[in-house]
RNA sequence: GCGCCCUUCGUCUAUCGGUUAGGACCCCAGAUUUUCAAUCUGGUAAGAGGGGUUCGACUCCCCUAGGGCGUACCA
């Protein structure tokens, strides 16, 4: 463990074409206590399997980091290009008697394993201790990590506390395989001490491979790094998250129409607390954060929760990058907005924008803004039209031709005055009019919608219904 | 099978031996009210089970149950 050095956290992911959440949510760890401690957060790309990891998978990751906003430093670091230091930390390891040869493949392992277990240890190859002949040299071999037989190897976890694991458990692991391929527990290993990485933070699946991790630093007398092993995010009905569970990629909640500043505050405080805190800024969140105080059990995803702080940060946006996003809503429909129609839009976001609890319903509480006139009414909104009622708002509209202020709070003043004028409730017009207005739609308070839509579409919309041509 | 980890309201969590077990989301009720929301007020709701240790356990120890991870020439 190191206090001294500067920390170095990373997340090193492997690009399988999409990022999932919980890797979104350790990267945010990792990131959060970097910055807490004013240490570095690198990426590593984990491309060994050479079919999966093609350009497109590895921009993913770099795009999920990018819309998540945790940038990370330095250049990122793509592990299958250190295969040769890894061989070479192999080779060293063969020299110094931590490393063996083995020929072993097939039945013979699965026997040797079998036997190992019967005998209570986990595998140790009989090549352990015998020696290779010259014709054995010649034949493809893997090397085995020579593991302590006896004694304990101890994690010291920042979040699990001290995890003893018995050596006489931990097999003699391949370290290099017998194509040459590095395997995925040396690889890490070399990787994280060539980095300097000095806290890993991952996932708790990894728990039990930060035993045998350990072990090859000790054989290489390197020093061990920090662990904390976090818990993995479950859906909803506890096990663990996966497809079926619907949104499990960086991307589908993008889509979905959620604020990275929300995820980010949202997926801080899965795992992690501050007291009773549960809406933080970044700034704050960085200066909270200590990865010791992260939970060990697993938590579940709860989207009524999710949608709660999105709908805080929704209130919190900028309007102008809200209505962009909103625009890419309606492409992604097929529809796209025109100047006028975003210029319309950006007027009417803040009447709207605190009543959503996504992009995607900010987005459908415009559209009412773009419905073609004439607008069709359902049959009950044409109940509403009693010729009283008719006569009323026909009364309203020469009230609002005359307006010439059609902000949101001008409008709600007139439409107050009107309703003292009729000596009547809001209640004898209120639902007419909105009909006429939006069609029928759930809509904000009427001033707003009279001033989102504006004088020129509203007078319209009116018409269309009291003053039919015909 | 063996090893390791986890377990407080439905959900996310606070508590670090002594609290009426607190907060948030959800839900319910009320207020407001021109729809739907939002907002405000109030409310329901928890220590998996069983043993210990202790003057006193959610908190420490053990057992059981449940869940998870690992046990690969996958990562």
């Amino acid at each position: 463990m190191s206090d001294s050095r500067p920390v170095v956290t990373r997340i090193a992911p492997s690009p399988t074409g999409s990022m999932h959440i919980g890797t979104a949510r350790t990267a945010l760890f990792n990131y959060l206590y970097a910055k807490h401690t004013g240490g570095r957060f690198l990426l590593r790309v984990e491309d060994t399997d050479r079919e999966r990891s093609t350009e497109a998978a590895v921009q993913v990751i770099f795009d999920g980091l990018d819309w998540l906003g945790l940038p990370f430093d330095d250049e990122p670091v793509f592990q299958f290009a250190r295969a040769e230091l890894h061989r070479a930390v192999v080779l060293e390891m063969l020299e110094a008697g931590k490393a063996y040869r083995c020929w072993l493949s097939g039945d013979e392992l699965t026997a040797a394993r079998d036997k190992a277990h019967a005998a209570g240890h986990a595998l140790r190859s009989p090549w352990r201790d015998q020696d290779p002949g010259p014709a054995d040299l010649a034949r493809p071999h893997a090397i085995r990590f020579r593991g302590p037989l006896n004694g304990d190897t101890v994690v010291h976890d920042l979040v699990q506390g001290q995890v003893t694991f018995r050596n006489r458990d931990l097999d003699d692991l391949i370290l290099l395989r017998s194509d040459g391929a590095p395997t995925y527990n040396l690889a890490v290993v070399v990787d994280d001490h060539d980095m300097e990485v000095t806290h890993i933070i991952r996932g708790d699946d990894h728990l039990n491979n930060a035993a045998r991790q350990s072990l090859l630093y000790q054989a290489m007398g390197w020093e061990v790094p920090a662990f904390a092993h976090i818990p993995l995010i479950h859906g909803e009905d506890g096990a663990k998250l996966s497809k079926r569970h619907g949104a499990t990629a960086v991307t589908d909640f993008a889509a979905l129409g959620y604020l990275p500043e929300a995820m980010r505050n949202y997926l801080a405080r899965l795992g992690w607390s501050h007291g009773d805190d549960e809406l933080f800024s970044d700034e704050q969140a960085i200066a909270w954060f200590d990865i010791a105080d992260a939970n060990k059990g697993a938590s579940r995803l709860d989207w009524d929760k999710l949608n709660f702080v999105n709908a805080h940060y929704i209130r919190l946006a900028d309007d102008a990058r809200l209505l962009a996003l909103v625009a890419e809503v309606f492409a992604a429909r097929g529809e796209t907005l025109d100047d006028a129609r975003k210029a319309h839009a950006l007027r009417a976001i803040p009447l709207v924008k605190e009543r959503a609890k996504t992009i995607v319903e900010l987005a459908d509480q415009l559209a009412f803004l773009y419905r073609a006139r004439p607008l069709v009414l359902d049959d009950k909104a044409r109940g509403q039209l009693t010729d009283e009622v008719r006569a009323r708002l026909l009364r309203l509209q020469t009230r609002l031709a005359a307006a010439n202020d059609w902000g949101a709070e001008s409008m709600e003043a007139l439409l107050k005055a009107f309703a003292e004028s009729e000596g009547v409730g809001f209640g004898k017009f209120a639902p007419a009019l909105r009909a006429i207005l939006t069609g029928g739609m759930a809509s904000p308070d009427l001033g707003r919608t009279l001033s989102a839509l504006g004088r020129e579409e509203s007078l319209a919309r009116l018409d269309d219904v009291l003053s039919p041509v015909a």
